[in-house]
DNA sequence: GATGAATGAGAATTCATTCAT
DNA sequence: GATGAATGAATTCTCATTCAT
């Protein structure tokens, strides 16, 4: 563990503890953990190399520290996944939802990204990210067992947690050329559609026009 | 390039980049691109790190071979999408193409995910995989147009490939805990449903009983 | 050297000067010179690394000093040699005398080892240490010249000094399994019979029977 | 391990081998094991960083190496110890052992001298330097207590051994300034007193008049 | 008098790539 | 065609020492 989190910090320590995490989330964003070199982080970070090793007891420290912090910015939305209800409100709730997820992952998904790539899989972080997953999949089964009955909710859960993250990675990685809103739309369409059929949505939303464009 | 590829091998050559492929192959898959040593590669291809150079220019030259193999794999795939029908054939012929695409990404799946990692993101490989994500899109989306008129058609099978994608990947990383055939079924019935409505299914599918686990 | 030297601390300076000594004694006794860590000192004083400079000016600074304190000792106990004679009283003078050698070397014994590693051998401090051998030396060789004429008396008497010195290290060293007391009188015993010959202690001293063991 | 050794080598790679085990030798010797630089040993060697990893898988492993060969040697000239009798046969072949022993510590005692400060102690190679000392004094135990029955046979071998090794240290490292043979001399005159008493070497030895010169 | 924070020159080690046989 | 050996730049991490409060 980091020698600098265990002790409370003065004012200055706190500072540039701040300017280590940005830099890192920045640099573990833009190369990934193994091509992000600490010099990288350092410069980043306006500090030094000793300074970093002050705070950090390694480079993998320092991603696991925000890491985990992601993580927990994620555990707490999943658990504000709206009641998902057929009518019009419940489409818009999740809309909404889905939202603050594309922030969350616009600012940390980056990070998401190299999440495998650091092979801290084997201790707990691995873990965090099944349980991430997890934690998703359990509140959408929820209303998947309600909507769908013949479906298998937990598999459906996840096949639709897979879809709403990875195509926030194809945003992200420019792999989409799509905009923010139009995703989003789409995601709860398909989402919704996929809980309650094509049809309840047809019904109560909004024709969903601007968004045609393909 | 690598000399041994520009042309002519005898059988000893030919073997020898047969093992130097395979080795790569599983190494790549196990330990990612950065963290996969040449060392690794030629051990498990019981060869020299002289020979390794002999046929690739860089470790990088064999990673781009092997993605490039694995990308036409995957074109060849995404061209046999079969016509998506609302009927139980449609249903049938989808699961059945899930099936093969869940065969593939269990064999050489593990690639895809050092895919990002392997920053030759700016090369045509990256393009590559862009292209990849789109073809299979664009056959998706051709479906979803006529299905459901008032989506964004593009974006929408965009957002089904990155679901069958990324399940796939949870399948094999065990961040799902669920057997084969019970995903692809899933699968195939989110995106049947996607595509046309659950009701469509529910008519024309058949019960899909076995299924139900949660 | 360090300002907090340079004389009249107020009691608080005192005691974190005190406090500083016996933990430079303890780390460097445990580990060794390169390898203890100022760190590890300032921890074990309870105090700072910025308070470490204000008394000592360097690691190396400390450990002279503490190795200045111990050749003090040693040379007043190598002054201290009683007269060595043929008799009983001789014996048993000498045993009472090697008693205080292991008693100093039980205590900071451990700083001698660190001796030769830190390469101060060159300055005054190496040449502390060879002037300690040879004050011990010296006194044994005026006894020797007398007691073995045909012998190399400073030689001899180098030799004397290295056992004393030596089985002291191999005790606290856990080299030798043997109790303090035993290794006492069996150097006496070589000792003497070293200087005046087997048969004299034999005559004189008491029948060393308790030591008896092996 | 070093990946080196474990195969058998190429006549250059034992070339290379050596190169290393010899500058490792010295530079261990000169500057203890902490003050030695790889960067150092490889310089000696003339080759290169990179080079040294090939053979040894780290600093300390390279020192293990030279220790357990040092080892080796020190357990078989133990082996070698003369049978001691109370005449001037006993007396010579002891005398021509020591000289072995000190041609012994001349060309590697050096790396006796860090032995303890490379805390590879918890280690084996620290129950070698214990059992070495051991092998050393139980020698010697057996004839004590033949000669001086009434002596802790065991620890009076350990004090002689202590000696001897002592001795040897303080000749090389110039603390005491004497010659070779007036020290192998003395110590034999002295062990052979210790065992049969000054009398017995007198009687039978030379006049070791030349010795004399303090 | 005391201390938390910062520093940066080294140190060990790794590993893709080249070379001589 | 094959390979054992060599290389050295790049990288992570350490720690004695200094500084600002």
């Amino acid at each position: 563990m980091g020698p600098g989190q265990g002790r409370e910090l003065r004012a200055r320590g706190r500072r540039t503890l701040a300017r280590l995490l940005d830099a890192g989330a920045a640099v573990f964003a833009e190369r990934g953990f193994h091509a992000a070199r600490v010099d990288d982080i350092v410069k980043a970070a306006q500090t030094s190399h000793g300074t970093f090793y002050l705070y950090f007891s390694s480079k993998e420290d320092l991603f696991r520290t925000l890491a985990e912090d992601l993580a927990a910015s994620m555990v707490d939305l999943a658990r504000e996944l709206p009641p998902l209800t057929p009518d019009r409100d419940g489409y818009e709730a999740l809309a909404d939802w889905l939202r603050r997820f594309t922030d969350l992952y616009e600012h940390h998904g980056a990070l998401l990204c190299t999440w495998t790539e650091a092979e801290i899989v084997d201790s707990e972080l691995g873990q965090v990210g099944v349980d991430l997953v997890g934690q998703f999949a359990l509140e959408l089964a929820t209303r998947l067992r309600a909507a769908a009955p013949d479906l298998d909710a937990r598999v459906g859960a996840l096949a639709l947690v897979a879809m709403i993250e990875r195509a926030n990675y194809y945003l992200q990685s420019r792999q989409i050329r799509a905009g923010r809103e139009e995703m989003v739309v789409t995601l709860a369409a398909v989402t919704h559609a996929g809980l309650f059929g094509a049809a309840a949505r047809e019904v109560t939303a909004p024709p969903a026009a601007p968004v045609l464009r393909s």
